[in-house]
RNA sequence: CGGGGUAUAGCUCAGUCUGGUAGAGCGUUGCGUUUGGGACGCAAAAGUCGGGGGUUCGAAUCCCUCUGCCCCGACCA
């Protein structure tokens, strides 16, 4: 491509409210055009690097043996009341009308879909395995939109949906999507780690996340330093304590807090510390409210409270109204002691071994201290509820985890039969039987991967492409083309020469001065560059240097190819 | 959904408190000089000050209202 006859559109200021570096870069780079809230128009520089990524999906998931078909953005309402999922998606799913007033949304997710197209297609059991992917956009109504293309509503997805007619078949395609995905993420160059991830309220039996480490990253990973275990925190268990309960030694007593409120606070006022306290959280519970006590450093998980049978799959606080009602007194300075025997009181591992410790009142303005479970507490259950923090035990007795900071751009899920139930997606077995077919569903974020990248890697000057994601391999830049027409000619030769032998070149022809064109090729951080001038004709060498070089360094032509390879 | 902010030239923003001729930088166009790290000079084009209503002799500015966008929060007591 020659930059004359392109449309490269980098700028100097962008809004003040991008926040994280890879949006600031897309803007300035000119990859893409915030159209609305959530919305972005991808420039020709930016949709080659999109191109780029959604081609090595396409090439490792053909590779992997899944088939590429396309589905419809815009879905009917009707199917989606098969699953139930029109009222329960929530206000995520954009719903829309025809002219006729029929309803449709914008597909966030083509489970329905595929499913529909599996229950027409496949009548029997020597059809399967078989795994359908595409490359499409989706559309979530974000809460809030954010970070560019990394948080938006519209985005490019990759997504695959495998059809078995055993677990054992749908663990083998698993297996081979989780290699897929690793070799996918190799290749693109990053930094990522495969994490075991909850598999949420539709319960299947696997599922990981493919995170791409970044300290901007949305997502808190915890991995094992003495093994491989690594997980999202909402599924990282926090491993029972290894000491057991001391014996009480202080007496119940009842302190004056008048507005120390947070377990901050209150330590910080009776001179002990948050791991000492005992917090307690009042929720909306399946038959009315349930305390959860957690010690005051930790904080609760919610994916792992909303398991707790006691409260049925959600994890909703009670509000101020229900807990004044039924404790007769505000959040702040609730506690375990004199609850009602109505409300159950779950207490994760590392709360019930405390002893002599500080808890609410159950009474404005007042904290306890001293406190002991079952002398003045009772415990309806033991239950791990609390995230991991960093320093805890590996769930695997390997090591001791870490946190870290992560962006998700995989997900591979063993979904099993829900959708197939839902759907009615059967196929006859060789025993000629009815039997609903069991579904995995694999996930991309194409559209992020590219800001998770930049993420990743950048500098002061721009991006850093790895060169799987560059939008050009090789930027030749011509200093001065009008003087000398050798220059110009030899430039031309040189790209010409570069483009015949597969390399991708631009040939930055724009006849801009030298300090324009350099920051613009760093900018939109083209891995090679090569400097024509009379200077290197005259000697006969051209003139390189690598994205992170800091020197430009004379070499000859053949050198120039080697290095590319 | 709650709170806060914001909307002025293509972009980034002043100007609004204290009402009185619409501003700057960047970008764009033309001419000239320049040409190895985002050049310089001269000239120019460019705005329904988000929409609607009101107050006033007069509104970007004050009041009401609608809308878009951004930020914070939406359980961690």
């Amino acid at each position: 491509m020659r930059l004359s006859q392109f449309h490269l559109a980098t700028v100097k200021e962008i809004p003040a409210d991008a926040e994280i570096a890879s949006h600031k870069l897309m803007l300035r780079a000119g990859m893409i055009r915030r159209l609305a809230s959530g919305l972005y128009t991808w420039s020709p520089l930016g949709l080659r690097v999109l191109r780029k990524v959604e081609n090595v999906v396409r090439e490792e998931m053909n590779r992997a043996g899944a088939i590429e078909l396309l589905m419809p953005s815009v879905q009917p309402r009707e199917l989606w009341e098969e699953t139930g999922r029109w009222e329960k998606f929530g206000g995520q799913l954009l719903k829309i009308k025809d002219r006729k007033q029929q309803e449709f949304c914008y597909g966030p997710t083509h489970e329905e879909v595929i499913t529909d197209f599996a229950r027409n297609e496949l009548k029997s059991y020597k059809q399967l395995p078989v795994n359908f992917y595409q490359i499409q956009t989706k559309f979530r109504d974000e809460i809030r939109p954010r970070f560019g293309v990394m948080r938006a509503r519209e985005f490019l997805m990759k997504d695959a949906y495998s059809f078995h007619l055993t677990q054992e078949s749908l663990a083998a395609t698993y297996a081979v999507m989780y290699q897929a995905y690793t070799r996918i993420f190799t290749r693109l160059g990053l930094s990522f780690r495969a994490v075991q991830a909850d598999t949420g309220a539709i319960g299947g039996n696997a599922s990981h996340e493919f995170q791409v480490l970044a300290d901007s990253g949305e997502d808190a990973i915890a991995f094992s330093d003495g093994s491989d275990y690594a997980a999202n925190i909402e599924k990282a268990e926090a491993l029972a304590p290894t000491n057991t309960r001391p014996t009480a030694t202080a007496a119940l007593q009842q302190v004056a807090t008048p507005t120390q409120k947070t377990i901050e606070d209150v330590a910080a006022f009776l001179g002990v510390s948050p791991d000492r306290c005992v917090k307690t959280l009042l929720l909306r519970g399946r038959d009315g409210l349930v305390a959860l006590c957690l010690r005051g450093d930790h904080q609760v998980n919610e994916v792992k409270a909303a398991k707790l049978d006691e409260l049925g799959g959600e994890s909703i606080l009670a509000s101020e109204e229900e807990i004044l009602a039924a404790i007769g007194t505000r959040p702040g300075f609730i506690g375990p002691v004199g609850l009602p025997d109505s409300i159950p009181v779950i207490v994760d591992r590392d709360a019930a071994v405390l002893a002599d410790f500080v808890c609410g009142g159950n009474a404005d303005g007042t904290h306890c201290t001293g406190a002991n479970w079952a002398r003045d507490a009772r415990i309806s259950r033991i239950a791990d509820i609390r995230n991991v923090v960093e320093g805890d035990r590996s769930p695997d007795g390997e090591g001791i985890l870490h946190i870290a900071r992560g962006i998700e751009v995989g997900h591979v899920f063993q979904l099993g039969t829900k959708y197939a139930e839902a759907l009615d997606a059967v196929v006859l077995n060789d025993q000629g039987k009815t039997q609903v077919m069991t579904m995995g569903c694999y996930g991309i974020g194409v559209s992020r991967i590219v800001a998770a990248a930049i993420e990743q890697r950048h500098d002061d000057a721009g991006i850093v492409w790895p060169e799987a994601m560059a939008p050009w391999r090789v930027a030749v830049c011509v200093i001065n083309p009008k003087h000398l027409p050798e220059v110009s000619e030899a430039a031309q030769a040189l790209y010409e020469a570069l483009n015949a032998h597969g390399i991708e070149t631009v040939l930055d022809d724009r006849g801009l001065r030298p300090g324009g064109m350099f920051a613009d090729m760093e900018l939109i951080g083209i891995p090679h560059r090569v400097v024509i001038s009379d200077r290197g004709l005259t000697a006969g060498t051209l003139e390189y240097r690598g994205r992170t070089e800091t020197e430009s360094r004379a070499i000859t032509q053949e050198q120039l190819f080697d290095l590319l390879g």
